[in-house]
DNA sequence: CAAATTTGTTAGACCGATCTAACTTATTAC
DNA sequence: GTAATAAGTTAGATCGGTCTAACAAATTTG
């Protein structure tokens, strides 16, 4: 009852989700373990075998027995686009609808998954075509084309350095919970203050925050930009 | 990899087509022929016969051999609440992102299937907690209720009669477009000047049409108030 | 009412996406 | 460099959603 044209030559939700993991987790060569892929879909390794060969077929994906798997061109652009409307949706959440940083992601999960061009376009042009989403990870554009940002993580910075929040490298309602939890957001200044040798957690300061420790495992995670 | 909790007493996509199909399809007495279903949902009928039967191990339908098919309560609840995130997404796509009222029912087709109850929660507070739709049908409640309204159809109608353009029994984008290019739109109030008898077609007037002819298939797609 | 037609059912197949069990290849450790 | 471990593959099954072919029941028509 007036549902979607489905165009064979496009992906389904599954493949979609597929691609968007390969394109997440390749490494600097654009490379990505079988293993963890089925580790980041949460499928067994055959599954994530067979759908591999399937994405082969589809031309999206180049697949060689026991050799890492490798997005194509294709593959990667596909992958982008679905991404660029992941992190649209998420903006437009966050922006237009008043959620926070923290809800937007399982909501865009969906979203993302929805063929309607115009939708997406619509969000962009109201929200002024931006390049980052609410996490700070950019938006690639509609040719799936990705702006790469050179940020460091905050666990890299010395004591004394004046640095802006910029990004995350995780967006998990927890972490972002956890931030909320202690006022940081993206655009705050922070000033590392001190490293402990032990733990290497950080001393910073920020706004109205004179001493605040963060674990490794949160400084690791939060992008900056160093100031000075 | 963040993908949306599955519960197992939830129905699929498809599912929830169905029940739509069923709810949209029924009858006075709330029956729906198989044949009927599966032609609305553009499947064969052995198609139909076996998601039935799997909808009734669900407890959405009540299903006997060579009987109409009957939606229970819960199976009408569920589809009504299809049907709010459905018309709550068209009216969000006219009333807040600029989309005319012939582009949404595509995209409010996939919306509906989100699993997001804040999401929807959010349109319907910043629509106002809309009651119909941008092509006048009732908007469920949240317990999944529906207002009905008694409108006539215009074919119904007699010369002499005025009335108000207040729904449409049918949203097809093709049929909206007509009326745009009639700048026939909900709220509009027409005079029916006369009827033809052969061919049952209508002649009205509204504000700058002195005078415009209305097919019968036209005209009992559209329903109307009477004013007078 | 019997024949013709329509409507509904069953059987058996296919495809996408998933699994477990069993096996093979590649990598790591000693 | 072999043995142990990890990573990847194959085989075979299941489940949801779909189909066609063949058949059966119900309804309509003469
Ligand atoms: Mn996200
Ligand atoms: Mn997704
Ligand atoms: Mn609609
Ligand atoms: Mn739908």
């Amino acid at each position: 009852m007036g549902d979607q044209i489905i165009n064979p030559s496009m992906a389904s939700s599954t493949e979609e989700n597929y691609l968007k993991a390969l394109f997440n987790l390749s490494n600097s060569l654009g490379e990505v373990n079988l293993s963890e892929l089925a580790h980041g879909l949460q499928v067994s390794l055959p599954t994530a075998n067979s759908m591999v060969k399937s994405l082969q077929k589809s031309g999206w994906v180049n697949y060689e027995k026991y050799k890492p798997l490798i997005l194509t061109p294709e593959g990667q652009k596909e992958a982008a686009l679905i991404i660029r409307k992941h992190r649209l949706t998420e903006m437009f959440l966050v922006k237009k609808m008043g959620f926070g940083w923290e809800e937007v992601h399982e909501i865009a999960e969906q979203v993302e998954h929805i063929h309607a061009p115009k939708f997406f376009q619509r969000m962009d042009e109201m929200l002024g075509f931006p390049t980052i989403d609410p996490h700070g990870s950019p938006i690639p554009d509609n040719q799936g084309r990705i702006q790469e940002f050179s940020y460091v993580p905050l666990s890299s910075c010395k004591p004394g350095q004046t640095v802006q929040l910029t990004a995350l490298t995780n967006s998990s309602t927890e972490f972002l919970e956890f931030l909320n939890s202690r006022k940081l957001a993206l655009g705050t200044q922070l000033k590392v203050l001190s490293r402990e040798a032990y733990d290497l957690s950080l001393v910073v300061s920020y706004q109205n925050h004179p001493q605040e420790t963060l674990s490794e495992k949160v400084s690791e995670r939060l992008l900056v930009r160093v100031l000075d």
